[in-house]
DNA sequence: ACGAGAACCTGTTTGC
DNA sequence: TGCAAACAGGTTCTCG
């Protein structure tokens, strides 16, 4: 489910709950999720004041006061929302872990296909975490160039779709801002991923940028079971280009979809590619 | 060393 | 209508 907009979102919705609140309980259901919940996980937050909820690619990132840290990936079906004091419903079988605060918030983290997972983490050796130690510059960041990006693409042999999903060359992008952003720079998914630099590189890194940044004001996109940690849908879906859209015009083509047979879909390391054969080369 | 494919798991959509 | 296959926002392991 959820690249850098979604999880980006999920912190800004869960930020003000934690923030300067004591985690009242911890409630672990079901440990089994990608890999086993940490030992004593419960018994290392319980009673500990969270300081900060910050992103590191898709990871959310819940600091407490006494520099523990918990690490919190959403996997393909994780969401987590937020239930009121007494508005706590039943746990369904999905609801593996709820954060209770001292305000009597609930925050409840939800995965059906338990590709999600949660670790804990040291303040003090935090980027050593193997989880977090491989992985690529922030799109986000200002020190994000077309410079930085063509370094990390350079002698790469394999398509470029492909070299974007991996984590250790840029963090955060997911299967649907690839393709947005592809479309967006003009490049084709095919294309050697190394033989993108000089401009090329600027025109992808300011596509991934853009691309992302529309997408966090939007609240990301909400396709099945994405929701806001509100419980509101992001709306950035109606904003894509591409992706889901094959068959359909292309948004900058005005060329006769019955002829051109419009966005085209094919499947790269497994996984769904749309664009724009005409104008991405 | 790199890249493609399978595996992990459940739910929903698509196609015969 | 019904059932089976395909597909889904991610990561990681194995194999060639």
């Amino acid at each position: 489910m959820p690249e850098l907009p979604e999880v980006e979102t999920v912190r800004c919705g869960i930020a003000p709950h934690l923030e300067g609140h004591r985690l009242a309980h911890v409630a672990v259901r079901r440990k089994d999720l990608r890999r086993p919940l940490p030992e004593g996980l419960s018994a290392r937050l319980e009673g500990r004041t969270v300081v900060a909820v910050e992103r590191r690619a898709k990871y959310l990132l819940i600091r407490t006061d006494d520099g523990a840290v918990l690490i919190v990936h959403l996997g393909m079906s994780g969401r987590i929302t937020i239930l009121g004091p007494g508005k706590a419903p039943p746990p369904g079988p999905h609801d593996h872990v709820d954060l209770v605060t001292d305000a009597g918030v609930t925050l409840r983290y939800t995965d059906p296909r338990r590709f999600g997972l949660m670790d804990l983490g040291d303040a003090g050796s935090l980027g050593d975490h193997p989880l977090l130690a491989g992985l690529g510059p922030e799109p986000l960041d200002e020190a994000f160039t077309g410079r930085v990006l063509a370094d990390r693409l350079s002698g790469k042999n394999g398509p470029l779709k492909t070299a974007l999903l991996d984590q250790t060359v840029v963090a955060g992008l997911g299967n649907i801002y690839v393709c947005e952003a592809l479309y967006r720079a003009g490049l084709s998914p095919r294309r050697k991923a190394g033989t993108v630099r000089g401009a090329r590189g600027e025109r992808l890194a300011g596509a991934i940028r853009a691309v992302l940044d529309e997408a966090v004001a939007a609240g990301g996109s909400s396709l099945r079971d994405y929701r806001q940690a509100s419980g509101d849908l992001g709306y950035f879906q109606f904003s894509f280009a591409v992706y889901g859209r094959a068959g359909q015009a292309c948004p900058a083509c005005d060329c006769d979809v019955a002829k051109t047979g419009g966005i085209t879909r094919i499947v790269q390391s497994g996984r769904s590619t749309f664009f724009c054969a005409k104008r991405q080369r």
